[in-house]
Formats: structure tokens, C-alpha cells, sequence
DNA sequence: GTCAAGACTTTGTCAGGACATTTGTACGTC
DNA sequence: GACGTACAAATGTCCTGACAAAGTCTTGAC
């Protein structure tokens, strides 16, 4: 059976690196359901001649497919669709963005807003324990129903983040308008019961746990820019991340 | 300042490629400590020439660091040593192998070992609905403290595992010695309270909430090997994942 | 002494080719 | 008909070479 031709043009002219404009593309015609799962994929060598293209920089658009749980390759055999299941990614982005994706409509509240100085939160963020530091409060509504308590800490370098900013956009969002890039960050994910005040701010009923994600990220070069302590309504709310062996 | 060469011994008999080799003893002298985060790293070119490997080859070894955290990148300036905080990785490891890993003794009871109908589970095996699945329900211990609850439903290909090789080895493990090796697998995250048999299997105490993780794992070629239903004391246990860009 | 232009260094992208390894299939042979 | 070999097809590994882009550092003009 031959495999489809998928429709792609590649714009020689855009700073966009060849390999990611071939692999949002194929992305998109999978996503769009050009081809169903376990359909074989056009092979590499194939794809590259089609498309002028040499062939490391179409695998490394294929890899990219791969690497999301969409393509699944196999030596000798070919490269096929992956499941739909799989088809999502845990990715470096904020619970804002992720929102809007899903089509919903976050609104964000800033309770508090200010400079403290935390031992442990600036050694987290290799600053010395007398450094002032912006610590933020924000309850994020996802359609009018409290999701998440977000509470960040940042180095002194972002205290002139005010918090009409903070209300519009995700706060990766402002951080990147500054030219501040997270790059990397772990994370660790727990579960507890909400103390007195969390359950005011979320209107929580009793006996609702509350899903923990913390966070530290780091920009490009490698020094911590941020450190999250979030608290999600475990009822409303579930963390979904694709694995693979490599 | 000049960048430390560490020393790597590549062998070309061997089946390992060149780039893993390469990798995993960047990897182990990082983890040894003779490079300091924020150290410099030896750039690519030099590493290639003195290792008289090609640039590529080089490239994709410390690509692999960089996908663990290990490594910053920075175009015109070099590489160098991330901060360690980060260098773990989120991969696709039981929780038995895990809980070796990190020095404690893992115990299994299972409690439950039966051929069952479930039309929730086949569907999500893409099974026929009347497919006789083999469900397991297991408890298990790290160092005599009840950690987790695992419930897995498995094709009827595998009815054979005896509950004696599911007490000595994780899920994992069996699989693999009889040929299925899970590649990738969707993971979704949340947290809820105990049920009254939940809290009794785990000896809970009063209001203390659980960490639930559902997977859905696939093999090579994209079939679906395992769903399981995992439910953990949220006090003592945490999931970390590292996050990049990309 | 300060600042800007340019040289240099280093990673990022892309091409094209060669060979190895694995899988599936077609064709014989027994 | 069963088994094994040979071949084709596809991905995996590795190489050489070239240029682009970004950051750093030196040099020189003012």
C-alpha cells in the first residue's frame, strides 16, 4: 500500500529552521486526521527527494513527531501513526496558556503582591538568604470556577511587575515579554489536604484534596528565574505528560 | 579558561552506538563530579577531533545531556554544566525499579489475580469488549510502610503470569522477559480521597488524600500492552519530572 | 578613557553520501 | 507443504563539508 503524500511548503526564506516548518506541518495534517493511526507513514528517503529536502533534516522533522508520541518508527519496517491517545505532550507551559488551548477562559485575581524575603525560597533561586524577592498570590478562574492558587517567587531583578500585568496574561508570558525565558524547570507533583485558607480562597468543599505542583525553572543560561508553589482543585483539574523510553 | 577534557575510552566493536557511548560516561563524569555546575564544557569541535569522532556524532551525544538537564547549550558561547537540581529525568520506569533505585525494599502482595470482562478497560486496550483480561490488584510495601495500590488490566496474551513472578519484580519486568517492552505510555495525574477499602489496603489515616496516576502504555509498535490505575499515599510519595523547552 | 566596528569563537542548520541492521517477502529446495 | 535462503525496503549510524547566527573579545578611532 502506497503511503499518502502529505502536502507540505516549505519556506526557504523564514528564519524558521526546514525541520520545524516540515514538522509543524505533519503535525498539523495528523492532528487534522489526514491520516488515521496505523496508517504507514511516507518513508524518510522518499519524503526528502519529494520535498528536496536532504534527508537528516526530514528525519529530524519526523523525530520531533516521534519524540510527542505521534509517530511510532520502526527499523526495517516503516514509520506509522501512533494512537490518538498518546497524541499530547507535557510541555513547559503555564496553566494560562494551557486553559486557553482547551478553549476555556482563565480570569486571574492577584491577592497579594510584594517584596519579603524568604530563606527558602532564595536559596532555591541561588540568591542570598537577605535578598528581597517579588512574592505573588494569584487564585486563577478558569469560566468562573477558582482552579488554582498560584504562588511564585522571583528574583528582585522582576519587581517592577505590576499587577494589572499579571491579570491579563500568564505570568510565562510576562516573564518572556522581559526577555526572560524559562528554558528548563522541575517539577515535583503531590497530593494534601488544603489548609483553612486555601479552602476559602478555591470554595472548597470538605474533603476535597488539593493536587501540589511545585516548580523551578531556569532560563537559557542556566540561573533559576522562577519558583512556583501551585495547588490545583484535584476535582477540576488532572496533570497529563506523555513518557517514553529512549 | 580553559575547558577540562574528560577522558572517554569510545569502542567501535562494539553494538553500542558511538553518540551513547560517548554520552553515558559524559554522563557518569558529571554525576563523579569532576565538572562543577557552571564549569565550561569542551566544545564540540575540539571533543570531536580529539576523540576523532565526527562533529555530528559529538553533537548527538550531549544532545542526549541536554535532554536531561545536564548540559546548557548557548549558541556563541559555549556549553556548560546545569545546575544539578535538575538532573533527573522523568522516564518510564516502574515504581518498584525506582524504589530499588533509590536504596529502599520493595515488597509486593498481590490480592488480587483473576480473568476478568471489562468493557472500559478493552476499549482502552483496543480489545473486543468481551475480552477476558487478566486484572491485577496489587499492594505494595517500601521498607514494611504501605505505599501504593496498583490495579492493571493486561491483554489475554499475558494470563499466564503467575502471582509468585509479580511478587518477586515489577509489572515492568515481567513484561519485558516475555518480549512486550513498552515504549511509550500516556500518564494523567490527580488526587482524590480514599475509598473505605483503599484506606483500609494502605492503613490510612483519617483525612489523608491520595495521589491517583492512570497509563495507558504501548510497545514499539504502537498496540496497547498495559492500563493500569494507580493509587499512592500522597504523604509518601512525590512524581518529579524535568520539562524543557524544545 | 569610551565606544563602536570588526575579528574570532562556538553552537545551529543543512546537504549529501556510505554502510549497517532489521524486517518482510518471494523464491527455491527438500 | 514446510523450511531456509536471498533479496528488497526501510530505518539507524556515522562521516565530511559548508555556511549562518549569536556572543565575546580585541582593536582602533575619537
Amino acid at each position: 500500500m502506497p503511503a499518502l503524500e502529505i502536502d507540505v511548503a516549505i519556506d526557504r526564506g523564514s528564519p524558521v529552521p526546514l525541520y520545524h516548518q516540515l514538522a509543524e506541518q505533519l503535525t498539523s495534517a495528523i492532528r487534522d486526521g489526514d491520516l488515521a493511526p496505523g496508517d504507514p507513514f511516507e518513508n524518510e528517503v522518499a519524503m526528502a527527494s519529494r520535498l528536496t529536502l536532504s534527508r537528516p533534516t526530514v528525519r529530524r522533522a519526523i523525530q520531533e513527531l516521534v519524540d510527542q508520541g505521534m509517530l511510532i518508527r520502526q527499523r526495517g519496517r516503516g514509520t506509522i501513526v501512533a494512537s490518538p491517545k498518546v497524541h499530547r505532550q507535557a510541555a513547559l507551559s503555564s496553566l494560562h496558556d494551557d486553559l486557553v488551548d482547551q478553549g476555556r477562559h482563565p480570569r486571574t485575581t492577584v491577592l497579594q503582591r510584594e517584596l519579603v524575603t524568604d530563606a527558602h525560597a532564595a536559596g532555591a533561586l541561588e540568591l542570598p538568604e537577605d535578598t528581597e524577592l517579588l512574592h505573588l498570590l494569584r487564585v486563577r478562574h478558569a469560566d468562573d470556577e477558582p482552579l488554582a492558587l498560584l504562588q511564585n517567587w522571583l528574583p528582585p531583578s522582576f519587581a517592577d511587575i505590576t499587577t494589572e500585568e499579571l491579570e491579563d496574561a500568564g505570568l510565562y508570558a510576562v516573564l518572556r515579554r522581559r526577555g526572560a525565558r524559562p528554558a528548563v524547570a522541575q517539577q515535583s507533583i503531590g497530593a494534601r489536604m488544603p489548609t483553612a485558607s486555601e479552602r476559602r480562597a478555591l470554595s472548597l468543599r470538605a474533603k476535597e484534596p488539593l493536587l501540589t505542583m511545585s516548580r523551578l525553572a531556569f532560563d537559557a543560561v542556566g540561573s533559576p528565574v522562577e519558583l512556583g508553589e501551585h495547588v490545583y482543585r484535584a476535582q477540576a483539574y488532572t496533570i497529563d505528560l506523555v513518557l517514553d523510553e529512549r
